[in-house]
DNA sequence: CCCTAATGGATAGCAGCACTATCTGCTATC
DNA sequence: GATAGCAGATAGTGCTGCTATCCATTAGGG
């Protein structure tokens, strides 16, 4: 329970009614925000000082959707490190030709850009920059995904929900497919190069 | 440096030949390794003691892949916080089906399924258990990205340098899948509802 | 040949994060 | 009216990824 007090200052829940000075009745609603506030945390793998903010604009009614999303999505990269060399360069190169080439409409300055490329100029320097080859399988995958996110909000949930709701497809949604791609992942290697030993879990 | 010494330390860069007691020399091997430690770790979102678990496991010529991967894998979940509930039953059980529906060849032990079961538990308890109608949708997807995945590793890479670019491609493919569909969402977004305001990235 | 600056190795310290424990004052209730 | 409990505030904990300091040794320039 002491959690939930240090969820209250952080900002992450509000305040109890205070029937008396020193008695509060928690309801339905922070019941929610309480799963809610876990479920970014234990599976979506966010900070709390970014659940913060992203809780603070999912209830701020003008707040539009993609500032919510930003608040969101900081939890990747940002490190800021730019390196700044050739493999940055020319991975943004291949972003902002990937973004056009797909048509794209999407925000030139948007840090999910900034992440791909850092991703791309990572693999590059691990001389994996020969990656940029299946880079269209990974951005026709991603499009099914995104238009599966935005059908499934769109026919399932309110207007008033709606916020909300692409947070946690987008946040948790992102951990689902993590752990899809991990089965299908051991289902491909299985197939083409035929089943290893068996399973024994001894990851320390 | 003194972070070189700290992975060393750690051990995940082995120490360099020493010449003189006090005079070590680096070399080609000492920088690769350094490069991939820094993506796992700034790219990758790893932490150093799984890094270390899964640099000793790709040093070792003799670990079945799916090992060192799961010593990569646990980034993920992994909280052991197991809830045991109605939801988290019903999650494993549709886990499951969807195994055996696609006809996945996987360990049924694989951590990922539990990772995944965990991640639709959470989305069932906010509500959304009706994420499941896009699960297929999803798993297409996930199909997509590790064939491309293993097509890339089966003719690029040599069989020495194998497990390696197979941590590679699953570590940062997952960095660049994540931002892919964040773009991707955001143009499916804009495809949908129309543009919404100017991009004025004020995220804290 | 000697003196300085640098290096490897070991130990200790630091900053950020997610909590947790304790302490104080008050109040519901038995 | 005594006790148990809660709200609120402050301080402390354990873990993680580094960083700083110390020491003995040694390269290497004058």
């Amino acid at each position: 329970m002491p959690t939930i007090k240090y969820y209250v200052r952080e900002g992450l829940l509000p305040p109890g009614e205070l029937t008396s000075p020193n008695q509060a009745t928690y309801g339905e609603v922070h019941e929610r925000r309480l799963r809610l506030i876990r479920a970014l945390l234990d599976v979506g793998g966010m900070k709390v000082a970014e659940i913060a903010d992203v809780l603070t604009a999912i209830d701020d009614p003008a707040r539009p959707l993609h500032k919510v999303l930003g608040a969101a999505a900081d939890r990747l990269g940002a490190s800021s490190v730019e390196h700044d060399d050739t493999e940055s360069a020319a991975a943004h190169a291949v972003v902002t030709d990937l973004v056009s080439r797909r048509g794209w409409r999407t925000h030139e300055a948007d840090p999910a850009a900034a992440d791909l490329a850092k991703a791309l100029a990572a693999m590059a320097r691990l001389g994996h920059g020969a990656f940029v080859e299946v880079l269209d399988d990974y951005a026709d995958a991603a499009e099914q995904v995104a238009r599966a996110d935005l059908a499934y909000v769109g026919r399932r949930v309110s207007v008033e929900d709606m916020v909300e709701s692409v947070v946690i497809g987008t946040v948790l949604g992102e951990a689902v497919f993590s752990a899809l791609r991990r089965l299908a992942h051991v289902d491909a290697s299985a197939q083409r190069y035929g089943a290893d030993g068996p399973p024994e879990p001894k990851t320390s």
